[in-house]
DNA sequence: ACAGGCGAAACTTTATACAATCCTAGCCCA
DNA sequence: TGGGCTAGGATTGTATAAAGTTTCGCCTGT
């Protein structure tokens, strides 16, 4: 008998190659121990994930359109560097949908699935705990797109996951000082107002834990690499 | 001399072969030339254009990401058929994201930016007038697509580009009866707000021709091939 | 006559080979 | 000694070939 004769008719997760190397690199981006800037040479990953370059191709290109990789013709793809004017951008369009979202998810609240919110937040403090960065940044992120599966709108869910996954290099590349990742656990409050089904205060508190996030940011202007050098040996 | 010796850093438009490829799919999608469903097969698309297979499969992809192309394991891809429920995710999502875009597009008003909003809009009326319905719902997308790039919000544009050629399959499957395609020229009303620079009048006018849009669809429930086919049988 | 199964053709998927491009290092010459 | 130029290596872009899967037609047996 054949392992899965037909999983459904698109695998969920998608078991196939290209998948697992997206999301291993995808994981890595997001636990930040891919920096902004590295190259990703093709033979590299391909090696890592036993893959040729074809499979590994398709997922850089993935990861491409999903805005945390950056492809430059005959040079190959590199973690994108977002710009603070990219920054901006992310920020202003999460604060535009992240209400929304947890809007809908206040409606969709059941009791399965207050669990596994629950169960997050359990995760997320356990990881702070004990002082694991990297689960920690990671979890963060997925608090939010845990929301969004949860309000059940896959365009969003879509959106958000793009946005998500570039903010997790915005954090990286322009948070002020080493603040804890998500503040002073906004996420059980906006937990608990699921709960209630209150909307209105969802919204509230998933915009402000959003204002906060942007607040500890240094956003200074561009300053190509070239023109900080200037700026820097200019007396 | 090398006839480009570095276009800039990436061709603005792309002028390599994979974004032709992308491109004339993707414009006949807008222009309901290619109906939901059909297949496009690789060999098929690659004999058209010119190229392999290889460049094929990757303008594909990139189509799949962008939601209207369907891209099915071992059976390869098909013109995306969005459910009912789909059309009101895409709805919803352009009511949230479009008012903010125009209001965005009301502060980057400049004479060049409204000179070539009204010669859209002569474009859009001179293909109703000649009676072009392809050319005419082409535009009527581009014109929404225009007021993003206008914005200047880059992610916003490519959110939007999505959910535009989401809409253009949505209402080719949906749509009650022939109504003209914009309904009775919206789009003079909105950019009228942006030259006066009416924020307000503007998110107001975008928000009522999306409403007007959406009413003119009959979103009837979801009904899988298979489950209307035992429908019709059933008695 | 019809149901079921075998087999071949067509297509997608994956791998590999070839071509083009870029980066680096070394050399030559002023 | 320093700058510019050229050759080699490495890496990406593209095409083609091999492998696997699905689909459709035909054929046989009942």
């Amino acid at each position: 008998m054949a392992a899965k004769p037909r999983p459904k008719s698109d695998a969920p997760d998608a078991s196939d190659r290209v998948s697992r190397i997206r999301e291993g690199v995808t994981a890595a981006i997001l636990e930040h121990r891919l920096l902004p800037g590295t190259k990703l040479g093709e033979d590299e990953i391909g090696e890592i994930y036993g893959a040729s370059r074809t499979l590994v191709r398709t997922a850089l290109q993935q990861l491409a359109h999903e805005g945390i990789v950056n492809i430059e013709k005959n040079r190959g793809a590199f973690v994108a560097r977002p710009t603070p004017a990219d920054a901006r951008e992310v920020f202003e369009a999460r604060r535009l949908i992240e209400p929304t979202i947890v809007d809908h998810a206040c409606e969709a609240a059941s009791p399965d699935w207050l669990e596994r919110l629950q169960q997050h937040l359990a995760e997320e403090r356990e990881a702070e705990r004990r002082g694991d960065a990297r689960t920690s940044v990671r979890l963060s992120g997925e608090f939010h797109r845990l929301i969004a599966e949860m309000s059940g709108h896959s365009i969003y869910l879509g959106f958000l996951k793009e946005l998500i996954a570039r903010s997790s290099l915005i954090i990286l590349l322009y948070r002020r000082h080493d603040t804890p990742a998500c503040g002073t656990d906004h996420h059980a409050g906006i937990v608990a107002a699921i709960r209630k089904r209150d909307r209105e205060a969802a919204r509230a508190q998933m915009l402000s834990h959003l204002d906060e996030i942007e607040a500890e940011l240094f956003l200074k202007d561009p300053v190509a690499d070239e023109l900080r050098l200037a700026d820097v040996l200019g007396v």
